[in-house]
DNA sequence: TTGTATTCCTACCAATTTGGTAGTAAAATA
DNA sequence: TATTTTACTACCAAATTGGTAGGAATACAA
């Protein structure tokens, strides 16, 4: 029950472009791998995974980089981690209907979905606006 | 960013024991294994885990067993689990203060520590009580 | 008092996941 | 055209997960 390094990586990246949200500039993988401490070659694996999503504008080449392709606020922290974990959920039953093999026998459900419900509730409501403001 | 079986089997190993808290007699491990599908092995350790905590009342032999110490409404599901999975933590840098060997770089911990707090306010506010009773 | 049912305890192990590294191709631009 | 940067694929070691195996200790029933 723990967010994984990848989970973390991609929040802490994710901040780093909010707050160069602003300015007409990309910002390079390598200068988030010095700033932040963590291998560019991790970071370009993570970026993989969130660029699935339709989060960037991106430049290759020299001056190139990331940019967020929306505002900050746009970017609710939940849809994050979702992109580079495999699940939120907390048990893979409460992800599909009926996936569960024990429907019926199994009486633990209710309290799990309670949990995820709450979670992902909770997680979409805090965007990356709200974590540059606090700083 | 899951529970894992061993939490999941857990829930449902303290909820089939607050179902039988009424009635005066012990609950073996067996019958739970046969009642719940999950292997008798795997019980016993995960309940080497819960016997930690104060939780039980056992007797080995013939008609012996487990049995709930306290009323089920003394069960925080967030207790439970917290006794077989090794964090609930989302981070780790958010158990220990200063545990985090990245602090002052890393501009996550707000998020770590905000999550972390909500789930384990929802998840001790939840006790075995509410699930037996929503049955 | 003997057998049986049960908890209690320690090892072990295979599969999966995590947390990376390495190498190279493609593209943009100074 | 050299350099910088993203984009992509493959690989790998360590840790974690999800168990199994075997037996010792204890309580009770017959």
């Amino acid at each position: 029950m723990k967010i994984t390094t990848k989970g973390r990586y991609a929040v802490a990246v994710m901040l780093e472009l909010a707050y160069n949200y602003e300015k007409d500039e990309f910002l390079s993988l390598k200068d988030i791998s010095e700033k932040e401490g963590i291998s560019l070659k991790y970071i370009e694996k993570i970026m993989l995974d969130l660029k699935k999503q339709d989060f960037f504008i991106t430049s290759r080449g020299q001056e190139g980089g990331y940019k967020l392709k929306y505002s900050p606020d746009k970017y609710p922290i939940g849809k994050i981690i979702n992109a580079v974990e495999k699940d939120l959920a907390p048990a893979s039953c409460v992800k599909v209907d009926n996936s569960c093999e024990k429907q019926g026998i199994c009486k633990t459900y209710p309290v799990w979905k309670d949990l995820n419900d709450e979670m992902t509730k909770y997680l979409n409501s805090k965007t990356l606006k709200d974590y540059i403001e606090r700083k």
